[in-house]
DNA sequence: GCAAAAGTGTTTCTACTACACCCATGG
DNA sequence: CCATGGGTGTAGTAGAAACACTTTTGC
């Protein structure tokens, strides 16, 4: 460690917005539109933002999301960093940078958190006329997107699969306040990418006291409705 | 996102560098002497180093290790960011950084890793003249460390647990090309912080394909000698 | 021959799997 | 009355946990 080798690079937050509309797993991504002389390139990225000064990376991601979303209270976890010098070599992606940035960059490191939010609740954009919207997780391979943010996702995803794994009570981040065994049934078999029996699900979801049924059931179904469930965060452990 | 909001923080990398003595789990830390006028701070602290231009974080762990041991080759895995602002306002962490950088720093965001060595190699501290040496886990919460290295070292530990779980093959890592089922056993109940039973290890450790029993024994036991077994990577999976 | 750790099987319990039919509702 | 998804119980299996005595070696 010496003066001369000393390094800067820029330091950045980067969200990866899960949602679930009770069918699939959707991501939140904004759209990008760079116009070069002739040629407009249009593509989507993470919401993420460079970090303060002054600010832990953790109040980074909690400020991004208020600005996107106006929400607060978000469940967020870190996941991991990604520093590759190559990262900032798309043409695309440094004239955006210089457009928005307005300073030639040399690299980002970011670091990558997982945020899991209520599909339902009204989002409010509040940063600048950029447009938010949910893609569903299995187009996203199929959309460009900007730097390694289809990486990130990845890795987002595997590790919010291992947080669901110790942490039960994250399912009902994604869930709305009132919801039905065969949507959590999705949502967990989505997640772990199986396709679990649905009669064993219930004896599953019977032994959690923290899911609690409502004297209540679904509304305009074309078929028998089903129970209303609620998540007791008191009961959790 | 605009200009004047930009911060440029340094990025470093720290290593938890775990190893086992077939006792205990050992922790390597690096002996930190400042002087200031009269009084001599002591402590230590995670090997770790600023990135280097166009390196990559992954790069950067290699690269300290390297330098530290001499050792090519390690397991390694990232676990974790830290970036506080507070985590550079100690006293004693400001001169070290001023004495040894020559820069005055205002913050360091470091990227964690865990590296896992078998503690029987002999380290060549190919670095300055630093010394370096394995640590008891558990004298660590009585030693004095730089920064915030405590928390990472207990970050880092809960990351290694659960990558354990899921790659088996990483405690041969740790353990010396020949080892006992004791060895093992040991090892496994340290991380996971259990009491496992003889018999029902043995029966495990039997169904394991990748463990292979050797045509001999511990020498120099005053009781009776254990087999010893090693490790095949070709019948991990 | 004794101290110290190595090595070895059986039974019990628990958690997960597989599996098929009737029910309620809207159209 | 029919199409659609909701809701329910039992039997089998596989893996984890509990448990105690004999063996080998050095001193």
């Amino acid at each position: 460690m010496n003066a001369e080798s000393i390094y800067y690079p820029f330091v950045s937050v980067d969200c990866v917005v899960f949602g679930f509309d009770g069918e699939r797993l959707k991501v939140l991504l904004i759209e990008r539109n760079i116009k070069e002389s002739d040629e407009l390139y249009n593509d989507k990225k993470l919401p993420g933002s460079i970090i303060l000064k002054d600010e832990d990376l953790d109040d980074a991601a909690i400020r991004i999301l208020n600005e996107l979303t106006g929400l607060k209270n978000i469940y967020l976890s870190q996941f991991h960093s990604f520093g590759s010098p190559e990262r900032t070599k798309n043409p695309r992606d440094i004239l955006w940078l210089e457009k928005t940035m307005k300073l030639k960059i040399e690299r980002i490191v970011t670091v990558g958190y997982v945020a899991l939010i209520k599909i339902n609740r009204k989002i409010q954009v509040l940063s600048d006329n950029t447009e938010t919207n949910w893609y569903d997780l299995k187009e996203v391979k199929k959309t460009r997107l900007a730097f390694d943010h289809e990486e990130i996702i990845q890795k987002g995803l595997e590790h919010i699969r291992y947080k669901l794994d110790r942490e039960p009570g994250l399912f009902f981040e994604l869930l709305p306040r009132k919801f039905t065994i065969s949507q959590l049934r999705t949502l967990h078999d989505t997640m772990h990418q199986v396709r679990s029996d649905i009669r064993n699900f219930h004896k599953k979801v019977a032994q959690m006291p923290y899911v609690v049924a409502l004297d209540e059931v679904e509304k305009n179904v074309p078929h028998r409705a089903a129970r209303l469930y609620k998540f007791d965060r008191k009961k959790l452990w």
